[in-house]
DNA sequence: TCTACATTTCGAAATATGTCGAATTATCGA
DNA sequence: TCGATAATTCGACATATTTCGAAATGTAGA
């Protein structure tokens, strides 16, 4: 995972779908937020291709999930891998 | 800090570093856990030069200090990195 | 079915990383 | 001062990563 995430380019995009709420309030866990492999790529100036070898390396490193919807494919990141990556340096807490 | 910790032999010497109290206890972070450069590589199957060059990447990256203590040099991690790292993954609590 | 759009797969090339051994530096004790 | 121990620097090499463009795949709509 954190081989994955070393990438300047795929932290931008875990950043992107981890940042699902505003500071402050409380992310509600049934609603995480949602990027199309395109939105995703906005702004990055990155070949398609490219962008498509990072996300699958997410995805891999179970990062992300990914589902296609129609034309495109969305990806969102499950709440349990940020507890379980922010647990990781938390050795009070128990960590499986 | 997630590239240098994205390499197995660096990453296990971080856990050996940040693995400083056992479950359940709480960590007095006056005494942060030392080990010198050579108890570090100790079961690692590598080069003392390749030992040295994964610590100065984790040192460069933030990840751990070195002091030198008469014929080693020390190595331990400073908590502060610890709850940074942990608070990455928790979008709710304020994160600079 | 044909076309446009969204994304992936497949090479290939440039660059970065991990690794070692040999030589070097630093410190301590005899 | 000399020798032993601890660690680093340097240069070289093999392997891995990042990146692209071209071609292929999957999906929806005309």
């Amino acid at each position: 995972m954190f081989k994955a995430l070393g990438n300047s380019h795929r932290l931008l995009i875990f950043q992107r779908l981890s940042r699902c709420c505003l500071p402050g309030t409380r992310c509600d866990l049934e609603e995480a937020i949602r990027f199309s492999v395109g939105e995703l790529g906005e702004g990055m100036e990155i070949a398609p291709s490219t962008l498509s070898h990072h996300l699958k390396a997410l995805h891999h490193a179970g990062l992300i999930e990914m589902e296609r919807q129609g034309k495109q494919i969305n990806c969102w990141i499950d709440p349990m891998v940020l507890e379980k990556l922010s647990g990781f340096f938390n050795p009070p807490a128990e960590f499986k």
